[in-house]
DNA sequence: CGTCAGGTTGATGCCATTCAACTTAGGTGG
DNA sequence: CCACCTAAGTTGAATGGCATCAACCTGACG
């Protein structure tokens, strides 16, 4: 099994097998544990090593001062909880398992190394940190403008695009190793709304999900009826158009037909200007 | 009247005479005018320029297929529309004038050598990026946990805070130039709702609004109705505990005194600025 | 066999949307 | 100076999506 890290930055740059070397080490050093609704980090905190997913699904999340709380992001085998917090006094959210969580920590040095030294690395680093923003910003639009249906759709079509890049799917399935409490957090909806919701996908026979395990019969109509356009996520962003990376297969003409149809007849108002 | 970037970065880390005077330069070189409603870049554009905010506010945001339409952010003074833009391949949401607006276009080397060759520079804009996500996070918060009342209570304790970090309000008040149609769609509200939850805030006598300018009687008690939490704007942020900066004042209980004193009396003080 | 977490279902009500009309303020031209 | 126009703001009434409250079901597990 590939290590995540490399895997997911693999997407974003062509690394060497100098880099990876220095990838495997750097996440090799320090190893830690955590059980599901344990903290990686909470709020507060103040910067300490960063923090790389290695296995398992963690969450961001916030809580309102009246015990209101909202999940921010999924963090998938990969990703990093943390990047640059050293540049910040203190945490403004929490970090938490949803799962049993395997991570790597970096030391402030070590990373600042890869990042100095490594101008590839630092190239994919930086990509993965702007495509973070992307999906923080298409969470905002999700919420503030799609319906219920459109939003668990949504979310799901991005979870599917993101654990195959890192190759955590199985043709049209792949593992969804959360409750729906914790879909519902992320979508902003309650959770007798998401169980309606996902019965009406399931209904309509977009989705089967069933003992933690998700499957796509369609990826293509989930992908429409999600309003689901993947260009945020920058697949095809690795320096060299490529052949062979992860990130090529997701391109796959296939998946992104739908999608791009969609953007050539979407047009602006040119009353807008 | 100090050059807003400079004011911008300054909350983030302690410039030197001649940190600032390589971005004033930089902010000097090219300057381009938008017009209200005008785009400054578009979805699908591929890297330019570094475009910082001068004068104006601006917004980001992205459009769905089918027309319905969102704010992502609010663009101010001293703000940068596109930071390390270059390292993706094309941009994955808009960007557009609310007012006119002046702006300086950094160039590409220009940009990195502001990065590379001037560490507090760098560690101002690297902090500038990471209270930019904040932001977009506490965003996702308020449209899913939060209801209307609290949005836009919420949005207004954000832009007055940030507003006053670059010195753009006047004791209690301060403009602002966009139409309740924008403070919907960046509430994830629709505009009658809006209108309607303004009048709430109104009759709370929590806000006055009228002629595009801003006051907060209370700013303290609006924060309290939004749940407003400043934290996560990092504003104690520059390296040293400063008595002098920006983000010092800010901090300063008097201004939320004043503010709990008189009421309705003075309603706008002309004086600085 | 009891317990508990996760999932499902029904009844009810409210917050926000939708549709539609009206008002107000600025600007422009006759 | 008024007639007209348009963008912005305001108001009313009806509808509906989603929340809320409260059960109930299911399977895993000690």
């Amino acid at each position: 099994m590939a290590n995540p890290l490399i895997r997911k930055l693999e997407q974003f740059s062509l690394l060497s097998p100098e880099d990876q070397r220095v990838l495997e080490q750097a996440t090799a050093r320090q190893i830690r544990r955590f059980g599901p609704r344990e903290d990686l980090m909470s709020e507060g905190d103040e910067p300490g090593e960063v923090t790389v997913v290695l296995s398992g699904w963690v969450s961001r999340y916030k809580h309102l001062e009246d015990g209101r709380s909202a999940i921010l992001a999924f963090l998938l085998p990969g990703d990093l909880c943390n990047p640059n917090i050293s540049v910040l006094r203190e945490m403004d959210h929490s970090v938490g398992a949803l799962t049993p969580v395997t991570v790597a920590e970096i030391s402030q040095p070590l990373f600042e190394d890869l990042t100095l030294n490594h101008p590839r690395i630092s190239q994919a680093l930086w990509r993965e940190a702007l495509v973070s923003a992307a999906i923080q910003r298409e969470w905002t639009i999700s919420l503030s403008q799609r319906t219920a249906y459109e939003r668990l759709s949504h979310l799901l079509c991005e979870l599917f695009f993101r654990l195959r890049t890192i190759g955590a799917t199985r043709g049209r399935s792949c593992d969804l190793p959360v409750t729906q409490a914790k879909l519902a957090e992320a979508t902003g909806l309650t959770l007798v709304h998401l169980n309606r919701t996902l019965q009406e996908l399931r209904a309509a026979n977009l989705v089967l999900l069933k003992s933690r395990i998700l499957t796509i019969p369609n990826l293509e109509a989930l992908m429409t009826a999600a309003l689901f356009n993947p260009n945020y996520l920058h697949l095809g962003c690795a320096a060299n158009p490529p052949e062979r990376t992860a990130a090529a297969q997701l391109r796959n003409p296939d998946d992104l037909r739908v999608a791009r149809d969609h953007r050539a007849s979407s047009a602006l108002d040119p009353t807008d200007l």
